[in-house]
DNA sequence: ACCTATTAATAAGT
DNA sequence: TACTTATTAATAGGT
């Protein structure tokens, strides 16, 4: 990939090899770091010069001699000590959990949803009522406290309010049964809507429904 | 270099990824050697695949661990004690990114709320909108290609289930919108119900109160 | 695994 | 060592 084609095999030539292995060099790391990045994976690189000069490259999040130890532990090779193992074990064990966490929070903010089953959409789903839920007490508290602090909470909208969230979260958990209960049916039904998640259902008096009726 | 652009950023379908994987691999193996032929250097490289699998390359003539001698001897900075350290650090650091991801997942989950401000609320409750929202495009989707897999998709309700997902979606927006607003307005105003949130507000129109009027 | 349109790497020249 | 560009090499997306 140049202006002329050039064999495999060492560059006799001593200024045109050190070019080459300048731009082939920066290239080699340029790669590393993209599969890195690309497959989620750990790379490194090791490279010593003719004369002796060491290169190297290494995935962000860890070091090339973490690497080059979790080389030895799964190659069977030993040449460093037992303690190190054990961090280096443990440094295995919190990134899991890291990996695990990540996972999570990326089905919560609906990412990467492909690969998960009907149920687990279902807990996700579940998961993120909760959250909305919970958020929307801590906002109401939040406005119950300042009215208070201010004098100026009236027991009749309070009263609103409780009544509003309460048929909120029963909305919600009879939805969410709903949804359920449609994915379970028997899939040979004509009744396309009596599959739909009652979530997606037309309510027929709805605001924005009725005026086209 | 291939029949579009990618970015460089890891690429969220597992399939693609493994087969990318497979290639780059191949790939960084192969300039790996060539750049060893070419320049007559020693080169090694280690990757580990996101399942933990292990893949490596080393120029003929020696050997991977020969090569990671070498590195320890040359860099010399890899003594016992300052490779104890790297470890510990690294633990360090991957416990605090650990402990974040457990904050901003319990902050999802709406637990411990209360160290935070108006604004990361709103924020927090529009990733939780966002994420509902792929959610249910998803399990739409999902339910889409399900009946026209059976043949029994019908336009109609397709076009009532894309509707009645826009007619959520301009909903949800509308109620962050005043939501926001209702913050920010200025507190000692009598008037209770116009400042409270408008996700909390009673709908006249609402199916669940018609009956008690 | 294979194919090929496209992008990316780079050999040679300056 | 850095830049340019004609050319080859790598590979993304599809089959």
């Amino acid at each position: 990939m140049g202006r002329g084609k050039i064999k495999i095999k060492r560059i006799e030539n001593s200024t045109n090899r050190q070019v080459t292995f300048s731009k082939r060099r920066a290239g080699l790391v340029k790669k590393a770091r993209e599969i890195g990045v690309l497959c989620d994976t750990e790379v490194g690189v090791v490279i010593f010069s003719s004369g002796g000069k060491l290169y190297d490259y290494c995935s962000p999040r860890t070091s090339l001699s973490r690497i080059l130890e979790k080389y030895q532990t799964n190659s069977g090779k030993i040449l460093w000590g037992e303690k190190h193992k054990n961090l280096s074990a443990e440094i295995d064990r919190v990134k899991k959990e890291n990996d695990n966490m990540q996972i999570q929070l990326r089905h919560l903010k609906g990412e990467d949803l492909n690969s998960l089953q009907h149920r687990e959409l279902i807990a996700i789903e579940e998961g993120l009522q909760n959250g909305q839920t919970n958020m929307r007490e801590k906002q109401a508290m939040d406005y119950w406290r300042m009215h208070k602090t201010n004098g100026k909470m009236l027991e009749d909208e309070h009263k609103i309010l409780t009544f509003r969230m309460h048929q909120q979260a029963v909305d919600l958990s009879g939805r969410m049964r709903e949804l359920e209960i449609g994915y379970h049916q028997v899939q040979h039904d004509r009744d396309f809507i009596s599959q739909m998640p009652f979530t997606f259902r037309v309510q027929p008096n709805h605001p924005n429904l009725q005026e086209d009726e």
